[in-house]
DNA sequence: GCAAGCCTGACC
DNA sequence: GGTCAGGCTTGC
């Protein structure tokens, strides 16, 4: 599932190889994929050049400018749950979902977008727009700053879980990489944000920068469909501590991994490394 | 039937 | 405003 890790790796694949690039056509073979009109999206993409490849939390922007004297435009890219980009020769075999191809120059390769869940969107945008949409977004995991984070936790209620999630607040974190953070600081994901010691925030917030930084350097993580601009595997799947680990014993103390229901979401965690807190937000009902 | 990110909308 | 349920999608 790309997080912050996986989209970084991405968004340096686009840089290596696709930066200078002109976009010489656009095809949407799948409208669904495209947040807008199919027409406005190729007629305002066609012609550009990729200046700059840009990313907070998971989301990247492609910086486009020309033709001359028409202002600067932003290919937003999302790749939700199954999200691919990749260069490919033109003349290679189409895959399956493969919903938007972008001739790069002579034609001769192009940038593909594949989704077989189709939570990813693709976008055409304009600075203002993406501005917006980056407004909306808190800062970015692995820039956000210690005062930041803690001032982001206070008087907060509900599970930390779901807090480490919400894009709103902090950028980047996704399920995987939030049961990791959580279990290397050996905070319970019930835990209530508001109700967490300062210590313990502040070892939250090593940890979330921690993982992040591990994963980035082992280009993310390969559970099932991830795969980077060159189609090649994360490396991160094998230093999971939880994730997707349930029933299994936890490397520190052999205690099983359990799992929980958070907002709809699985949590993974050690109930002996990470206790539960006297007082946890009740689930509703 | 489950997994996931993200959006919408209901509820307090 | 915060918080959470529901829905989208499809391969396992």
């Amino acid at each position: 599932m790309p997080e912050l890790p996986e989209v970084e790796t991405v968004r340096r694949g686009l840089e290596a190889r696709a930066l200078g690039r002109m976009i010489a056509s656009v095809e949407v073979r799948h409208p669904g994929a495209i947040t807008g009109a199919p027409e406005d999206f190729r007629r305002s993409l066609r012609g550009r050049r990729i200046e700059k490849v840009d990313r907070k939390g998971k989301a990247i922007a492609v910086e486009l400018t020309g033709p001359a004297r028409l202002p600067a435009r932003y290919l937003l890219i999302r790749l939700g749950m199954t999200g691919q980009v990749t260069v490919n020769p033109s003349d290679a075999p189409i895959e399956l979902h493969t919903h938007v191809r972008l001739r790069l120059d002579d034609g001769k390769e192009e940038l593909r977008f594949r989704d077989p869940r189709r939570f990813g969107r693709m976008r055409s945008c304009t600075c203002e727009e993406k501005d917006a949409i980056f407004r909306k977004l808190g800062p970015d995991a692995r820039q956000v700053t210690k005062a930041e984070f803690l001032a982001a936790a206070r008087g907060r209620k509900g599970a930390i879980k779901s807090w480490l999630m919400n894009q709103s607040l902090l950028a980047g974190l996704g399920n995987i990489y939030a049961d990791e953070a959580l279990y290397a600081a050996r905070i319970h994901p019930l835990a209530q944000p508001g109700r967490i010691s300062e210590v313990g925030l502040q070892v939250l917030y090593k940890a979330v920068r921690k993982v992040l930084d591990q994963a980035v350097n082992l280009q993310g993580t390969s559970f099932r469909d991830y795969i980077d601009i060159e189609g090649r595997q994360g490396n991160f799947a094998s230093r999971l501590r939880v994730y997707q680990r349930d029933g299994e014993p936890c490397r520190r103390c052999k205690t099983k991994i359990r799992r929980l229901v958070i907002a709809g979401r699985s949590s993974h965690f050690c109930p002996h490394c990470q206790p539960r807190p006297r007082r946890v937000a009740r689930m509703r009902g």
